[in-house]
DNA sequence: GTCTATAAGACGATAGAC
DNA sequence: GTCTATCGTCTTATAGAC
């Protein structure tokens, strides 16, 4: 009944018996090393460090460090993933604002914050998270949000509404680029929401 | 007369002395493996292999593994940094339309692609690659624009409408995401350059 | 559950032969 | 100008003691 390894992984089960937060604590420096440095940099000796404990603790607990990167991650679907119904039900000509919104919620919630940079510092050489990316991107939240405009372009005007965000999420977050990443979240969302309105509905 | 590199550096100087075209095989495998890699993934080894010479000849024309790729980037700047003269002459309603085509004409320039390929898949985890990338878009491209504008959020409004480029590049040239990926370059500067422009001049 | 010890290898960089 | 040989350091990952 507690075995661990039992089931599709061996990964993810925090059976009773191991110690207090060690786990959680590797976790969280993880997700701490891999947003800062991205995937080819971080590793797994930096990790344990961080988290004050034994390189061979990670591999104890997550397997390749691999496996470690995807239960760092992880976290940053269950949000994301609930987007689309949060934005899908409202009137159509408002939609812009509501995606825009919730955009700049997950980054400017330091909680959501850092799963999603280490997505996106690691995307751009790693392909499994690049995977990643796409699935969060493409496949969530733009197919279910075209799928209400009944226009023949649907798919492009999505993913380059998506391009505006992940844009702006790059040179604010990531590079901190000024003035970008010192301006009032509120300014950023009125210039940005019509704009991705626009793309979604406009001519 | 025929000093390339002038005095303030010491490399950059195809000696006459030198074999052939080893120098240029060298600078030519290691656009492509960083291009495609990123800095931290590509080795000094892996560049050697992909020009079939030996990983010493590396060091020896180029020293560092950042000097080598230092000198695979460079030549992005030529074209880059002309822009802005392009851009800046002609009518201020149409700078989006201007600076949209100037953009993807770099995009979808083979020969100028593989060195912004190697600028943005590193600009993230490197900090050398993020300085130029930083110069490359904000110091130059816009600060020049956003000169022509006498309106007060002149710099933030030239942000955004770069936010949307380089999002842009980043989904269909680097994550290659569907359908952006595979679109007609028309097609999407058709929808672009209005938006580059709404936000350069708009509302 | 935690740690020591170590395997097995890739890396950047250099010295020096030819 | 080109290559061989190598140093020293880092990496992921594992086996096994406690």
């Amino acid at each position: 009944m507690s075995d661990t390894a039992g089931g599709t992984r061996r990964r993810g089960r925090p059976s009773r018996t191991e110690s207090a937060g060690t786990r959680d604590r590797i976790l969280s420096a993880a997700r701490e090393e891999f947003s800062e440095r991205g995937y080819e940099k971080t590793s797994v000796r930096g990790i344990a460090k961080a988290a004050g404990v034994d390189p061979a603790l990670v591999h104890h607990y997550f397997g390749t460090k691999e496996q470690v990167f995807e239960a760092a991650i992880e976290v940053a679907f269950a949000p994301a993933l609930a987007a689309p119904e949060t934005i899908g039900d409202g009137p159509l000509d408002t939609v812009g604002e509501r995606l825009t919104r919730f955009f700049f919620g997950l980054w400017e919630n330091p909680a959501t914050r850092t799963p999603l940079l280490a997505i996106v510092r690691s995307a751009l050489n790693n392909e499994t998270a690049a995977a990643v990316f796409r699935r969060l991107i493409a496949a969530q939240l733009l197919r279910r949000i075209a799928a209400q405009l009944d226009l023949p372009d649907a798919e492009l005007r999505a993913e380059l509404a998506a391009a505006q965000l992940v844009g702006c999420a790059v040179l604010r977050y990531v590079i901190r680029a000024e003035p970008l990443a010192s301006a009032d979240p509120e300014r950023i969302i009125a210039r940005l929401a019509p704009v991705v309105q626009g793309h979604l509905t406009g001519p």
